[in-house]
RNA sequence: UCCCCAGUAGCUCAGUUGGUCAGAGCAUCCGACUGUUAAUCGGAGGGUCGUAGGUUCAAGUCCUACCUGGGGAGCCA
């Protein structure tokens, strides 16, 4: 971690004082050959970059990652990051010194450094802040082939290292917006008296669908990661009356898309006492909620992701709603083939969507296009009181929400249509058999709201690690 | 699983009807430059053209198979 080198003129006695304070900045115990050197560095504050504005004319000390290095004779330039934000450090030849001047030849992107300097504004570069270099040390050194440039890639190339392309300032506002929604999430169901229930990530065989991840469970048998926390969202409504999961969720489909991932991260609110409808208003204010929290508070990240912001302060609710059969004539009307009866595709989906400035609604599918365990239509025997939530510009299917099937009967009626293993679902049906309760939920994307948020094209953009079929590492 | 597309230098790509086709830009290394912002200028190194066959006097180039990946469909969030 110690890396640094004396430069040509073999400045020894200066590198001593340099790595002392190094040590003293980093607040670990010094070597001990370096124990006769003491220098009090008290007076210079180590900093954020993003914090050096409360610093013009005072030297600080700050330890990032050089990004890139420009030289010009007798003035030399490194952009650095820290994660906060950027600067740029200077270096003149005659103020700095040969010792020092030497060892700026050194630095190459991503090199380590902690550099202590004057704070000072920029005013060829206006929000860009200088240190005027004093001192410079290497932390860690960089080889001179570090695969990500400042350059087009290929996203194939850039998953390969997204290890090193999360350091760039495009990935990190990403990860910013994410953390934003995240913490929005929280505190929209917080300040709703929702309480949050974390559910099983292992489980025995519920959906019993195709593309589930198994593995060994002693002597159970096969577990299955889990692909909802629904079920269990349910039990947990009936107990607290208003919840939500956060967590990982599981789908081991094969799916290529930009809108698929084998492992996304899904926020599953259960409300007992809701209907349907009720599900939907809560819906529309969530998504509003999330959306105008982001513009409001993360406008620079928005800006680095040249976001038209204008675009998502239009999303207030209520959003448009449409029900299926209006639906399916509409998008008949566009000339799709579609039928009464069939789920809509993705095509459909973006038929729907083209009409709207806004997230829409398409509300009371068939049964058959559905899943067992939402609630028949009284209105319309043929149909289950559900949504579907499309995000604008042709994110896709955002939400997925259903008002449950609260009558023992049916639901078990339901299971035997679909070939589904009763047993599985004991402890599920004796939440019809103890106190049955009108309730409705449904399952925000994670990934496919924050890429809609940042408008990026590819959900495997706006998660650190994605993981997908062909893709399990880094 | 199905349909479409692509594999040429570290990266992004060009390479015409088969015949100096082993190329460019960037990156890297060396040199120049006192304020650069993807700096600029000069020079250098770097590739079994995805793999295996085949056609031909001659194959990045045409044919076949395979491998790998991408986009889309389905499934869904």
């Amino acid at each position: 971690m110690y890396h640094w080198k004396l430069g040509p003129q073999g400045d020894a006695d200066a590198a001593s004082h340099r790595s002392t304070r190094l040590f003293g900045i980093l607040g670990v115990a010094r070597p001990p050959r370096h124990s006769s050197v003491t220098r009090d560095m008290s007076t210079v504050p180590s900093v954020r970059i993003a914090e050096l504005n409360a610093y013009l004319g005072r030297p600080v000390t700050v330890r990032a990652w050089v990004t890139h290095v420009r030289s010009s004779g007798k003035v030399a330039f490194a952009t650095l990051r820290d994660g906060t934000g950027t600067a740029q450090a200077v270096f003149v030849k005659h103020q700095v010194g040969d010792a020092l001047w030497a060892r700026f030849a050194e630095l190459t992107t991503e090199t380590s450094v902690a550099i202590t300097g004057e704070a000072r504004e920029n005013p060829r570069a206006p929000g860009v802040l200088d240190i005027g270099v004093s001192d410079l040390q290497i932390v860690g050194t960089s080889p001179s082939d570090y695969p990500i440039q400042p350059k087009e890639h290929g996203i194939d190339f850039l998953l390969d290292h997204r290890h090193f392309w999360l350091r760039s300032s495009r990935q990190r506002a990403i990860m910013v917006i994410r953390n934003e929604v995240e913490q929005a999430i929280h505190d929209f169901f917080y300040e709703r008296g929702f309480l949050r229930v974390d559910t099983p990530i292992l489980t025995a065989a519920i959906g019993e669908r195709s593309g589930l991840f198994a593995t060994e469970y002693f002597e159970e048998g096969n577990a299955y990661l889990a692909q909802t926390g629904q079920l269990y969202g349910e039990a947990a409504a009936a107990a607290f009356g208003k919840i939500y999961t956060f967590g990982p969720t599981f789908r081991a489909e094969k799916s290529k898309t930009r809108r698929h991932l084998t492992e996304f991260w899904m926020i599953e609110p259960e409300v007992a006492w809701n209907d349907s409808e009720a599900n939907m208003k809560l819906q529309e204010e969530f998504v509003e909620f999330l959306v105008q929290r982001v513009v409001e508070r993360r406008k620079p990240e928005l800006a680095e992701l040249e976001r038209d912001v204008a675009k998502l302060e239009r999303i207030r609710a209520p959003f448009p709603r449409l029900n299926y059969s209006d639906a399916v004539a509409l998008v008949q009307k566009k000339g799709s083939d579609t039928k009464w009866g069939d789920d809509l595709g993705a095509e459909d989906e973006a038929l729907i969507v083209e009409d709207y400035d806004k997230p829409v609604f398409v509300f009371n599918y068939p049964k058959e296009a559905k899943a067992f365990y939402m609630k028949e239509n009284p209105d319309d025997p043929r149909t289950v009181l559900c949504d579907d939530l499309l995000a604008p510009e042709g994110f896709g299917e955002m939400i997925g929400g259903s008002q449950r099937e609260d009558d023992y009967d049916k639901l078990v009626a339901r299971i035997k249509e679909e070939g589904l293993p009763m047993e599985a679902y004991d402890w599920y049906l004796d939440l019809r058999r103890y106190g049955t309760f009108t309730h409705a939920g449904f399952g925000l994307g994670l990934e496919r709201t924050v890429a809609w948020i940042c408008g990026i094209p590819h959900i495997r953009e706006v998660i650190a690690f994605p993981r997908m079929m062909h893709r399990l590492r880094p």
